[in-house]
DNA sequence: AAATAAATTTAGATTTGTCTAAAATAAATT
DNA sequence: AATTTATTTTAGACAAATCTAAATTTATTT
């Protein structure tokens, strides 16, 4: 079956919130379309005819098997498309989104293998997002370095890459642990620090030193 | 300025009908776009609001300078798609002309410098028709042989490889003679004979060797 | 548990691009 | 030159996707 751009947008904005939240708000899903509550009731009535969609009114909803499978190929398109303008047009990893919100819609199956083959069936894209494969299968969140974090992600510190006490002092003293959610704010060139942000806590800076040398998993992804 | 897709669509069939018309009018248009007379007019009184055409009612319309930039921006993307398509993606030269009118609706002006840096600036798309520089400048109508037309093109022919009179015979018989207008109907793969349609006659066939023989230019390209 | 607030849905309007049917204009034919 | 035919345009309707304003339902507070 074949889809609007403007349901495939709901479709992956829906798999993008029911990955956090399980359940999905008309308020929460307006807010990250930038449109009204109003203009989402209307598209979920048409989303559950097309049995994409589990919504009775006022209860919430969340994308039927059907759904989520229409969702993996549109975020397999976007993270594809988004590896090729990387790796093989030259943009840098922050300059690709935009574009690929466009080129995921382009609805040709066979296009999308052939490019999977020319960029060598990469498992992920260029901000550490796993790519999902024709059948909808992806790895599971890889743990990378907090310096390798990009912006507008929320993340959860998984790992620390040293025991020491030095360390460790300097981790409770950042009010940072195992689990904590954190998002990068800005990235200085200067001297590679970054800035980021807890909830609850104001944004502060770190240095690379310790970025790197804390891993982390992205739990949700803005795009 | 930005314009829909519906729009793209038909400034770039207006562009490919005055190419050889001059001057385009109404029904034409509506049955190139597979629409109604009613519904162009609409869209033309859209255009000419947008300055790009020249458009009196009952009169016939043409692109004015405005409108033939914008539709050789749309040409070179599309060309510039089917060269990546075929050069890089492995499709068929028949295969890619779908999926690039969708593509030729992606918007970014920096996607397409990349691309086409990326493909080292080719001169000609894959059915042999020029890519317009990002100027709009394109090499002039290249002579090509009649046994590398494709298919659903409309070419003059433009020289004969050889004045053999028995080659002469032969094209007095068959009626063909420089500027005579043809259109490829069918290739045969089994001895590479082409079948060919010249207006005013019924369909008939001509040997490869023939073929190889005889020189032509595109006059008018279905897409 | 009633009242208030927040979230969600409905009702009706708008824009874009399309359509059909009828009217207007231009072209062709007798 | 008048009539017929073909082309083009207008008028009014429709589907998709959106909006505002009002109504309804659910959640939260007092």
């Amino acid at each position: 079956m074949n889809f609007s751009v403007s349901e495939e947008n709901y479709i992956k904005s829906i798999y993008h919130l029911q990955r956090s939240d399980g359940m999905v708000s008309t308020n929460e899903l307006a807010s990250l379309l930038q449109t009204k509550p109003a203009s989402v009731t209307d598209m979920l009535k048409k989303l559950k005819t097309k049995k994409l969609l589990q919504y009775e009114k006022y209860q919430g909803f969340k994308l039927s098997e059907q759904g989520k499978k229409v969702a993996l190929t549109i975020i397999r398109k976007h993270r594809l498309w988004e590896f090729f303008l990387v790796n093989k047009l030259a943009f840098g990893w922050d300059q690709v989104h935009e574009i690929a919100e466009e080129l995921e819609h382009i609805s040709s199956p066979l296009l999308i293998e052939k490019l999977d083959a020319f960029l060598h069936f990469p498992k992920f894209d260029p901000h550490g997002d796993p790519i999902p494969d024709s059948n909808g299968k992806m790895e599971t969140n890889k743990q990378i370095s907090l310096i390798d974090l990009a912006t507008d992600k929320m993340a959860e510190v998984s790992a620390v890459g040293s025991q020491s006490t030095e360390l460790l002092e300097l981790l409770r003293h950042k009010k940072i642990g195992i689990g904590t959610l954190l998002e990068v704010v800005r990235k200085f060139n200067f001297d590679n620090s970054i800035e980021i942000k807890i909830k609850g806590l104001s944004a502060f800076s770190i240095s690379e030193q310790l970025a790197q040398t804390l891993f982390v998993k992205i739990v949700y992804d803005a795009k």
